[in-house]
DNA sequence: TTTATATTTCGCCAAATGACGAAATGAATT
DNA sequence: AATTCATTTCGTCATTTGGCGAAATATAAA
């Protein structure tokens, strides 16, 4: 019960799901979904360190950077469907559909150049 | 998006997967349910409306009582396979197991006597 | 070995949440 | 009409959560 709250908790807040929706594509630096969140580092940081905790995500330490990407976790039975469910829901919300695109500009930009201009990549805000 | 972090709120709480679950096996009324979780009315009240405005319970009210149960759009799509998902996962839990106990013993109390001895049923406490 | 850089941890604050009791509401019963 | 009783609403409080910036950590570059 403990775990499926936990998990049920880390799937709770927007700005978790975006996260999980992003790496549905693969894994990302730490630095690519600050610039997707356009948020402070260590709110990222803890946010993805939650979705650790709950074990929805796995992460890689390669050098300087941090890589996430979707556990192997989250691919067996509960968390599965349940991921197979919520993608599917969510796949036509309007806030995942602009990460989306958000996403392709961000993945053309060398993760230098992103980490130095962190916060000048302005929310599109859909609100 | 907003809809499906309403569900996904709704449902990251012990006590409100907990009655969820009494509310599996059929409409329950209010005092029932205040005697399953052996907790201020109010704070009870407060729980189940929460699950209404996310839709995943009805009510209906009968005299003074008020009944709830699983809402008919907990059984949609994307809800109703949520359910089954949760349902199935939480079958086993302790906690879960109490409850079942318990409610039986609170089906075979009338609904009057329980609202007068309310508090006088202390939790098992499984934690 | 020093410096630069990517990320996390820590401490803080504001907002949201979960709990309660008191008061309000709505519906029988007297 | 007055009372009783089940439930909800409201106000309050303690705890948790989500956010940030500053400091700490870890790694690469100079």
């Amino acid at each position: 019960m403990r775990d499926t709250l936990d998990v049920l908790k880390a799937l709770a807040d927007e700005k978790r799901l975006r996260l999980l929706f992003a790496l549905k594509g693969g894994e990302l630096c730490a630095c690519q979904l600050v610039a997707l969140l356009a948020m402070a580092p260590s709110t990222v940081s803890k946010h993805l360190s939650l979705l650790r905790a709950a074990r929805l995500v796995d992460s890689r330490k390669n050098g300087r950077w941090m890589y996430y990407r979707l556990s192997t976790e989250f691919r067996a039975p509960f968390t599965g469907r349940l991921r197979a469910l919520l993608f599917e829901r969510l796949e036509s919300a309007g806030r995942i559909a602009e990460d989306r695109k958000r996403l392709k500009m961000i993945c053309d930009t060398t993760k230098e150049s992103l980490c130095r201009s962190r916060f000048c990549m302005t929310q599109t805000n859909g609100k």
